[in-house]
DNA sequence: TGATAAAATACGCATAACGCAAACTTTACA
DNA sequence: TGTAAAGTTTGCGTTATGCGTATTTTATCA
């Protein structure tokens, strides 16, 4: 509670009395949840969850993960994991026969996937 | 809540009186939890997510996944993840700069490493 | 810089409902 | 069938939730 709810509602920009109308409650009384001073009811802190689109968990502090957790990283699990992150490398650690890669080999490898696609590119 | 709580503290074969103690509440309390007559405090439902070992998101139907996700999604997410299984591909799809890569280019990328590092043992 | 409005915080009060004990009903088992 | 445990319901005192309103702080104009 408290810390978190003020973090999710700054980043998306939203102030005590629009989160408060979309809720259907009075400022103050969600001022009350930010501040501590008062406790949601489970009701409210479902709307909260969906609106903030994080998990109760979250709010509570029972996870670190702001995501929603089964359906989301099953998605992530299930969408394509990209290697490249601008210029740097992905983050998860990826092995090969059971050995893991270097950062190196992997670099080495994207270096040669792009200069194939660019020679596919320029054929056309 | 209602349902949930009834499943999984029969599932442990746990009786009310014994549920309440563990929670430092009265039975009737607790009781009326599972009955849905009353509601518990967050407090309360943060201490019966951990002792029934699900997530509050659970009981309150926010998802249908009783374990508890955070850790273990975030575990397989941290631990290497294998490219090769046996001499199938990986089955989920990787991405460089947003483009797929093809099981062709991805078994040529593997077949390098494999050479590579073939080389490197040689030399030793 | 000062004026104005919006945003955020604090306060007082009525009332909903939480939590408990205790009574009551049902189930289990010998 | 008798006894104890498990489960359900009820009444009541007290808490604290939720609201309106007032006050303070922040932001944005000229």
């Amino acid at each position: 509670m408290l810390k978190r709810l003020v973090e999710l509602r700054k980043s998306k920009k939203w102030s005590l009395q629009y989160i408060a109308d979309r809720l259907g409650i009075a400022k103050s009384t969600y001022a009350g949840y930010e501040s501590g001073y008062r406790e949601p009811s489970l009701e409210s802190i479902n709307k909260i969850a969906d609106l903030l689109e994080t998990s109760v968990d979250y709010l509570l502090g029972r996870t670190d993960h702001p995501t929603i957790q089964p359906q989301e990283e099953k998605m992530k699990m299930e969408q394509p994991l990209e290697l490249t992150d601008k210029n740097s490398v992905i983050s998860i650690p990826l092995t090969i026969d059971g050995k893991c890669l270097s950062s190196d080999e992997l670099l080495q490898f994207i270096a040669f996937v792009r200069a194939k696609r660019e020679l596919e590119n320029n054929r056309n």
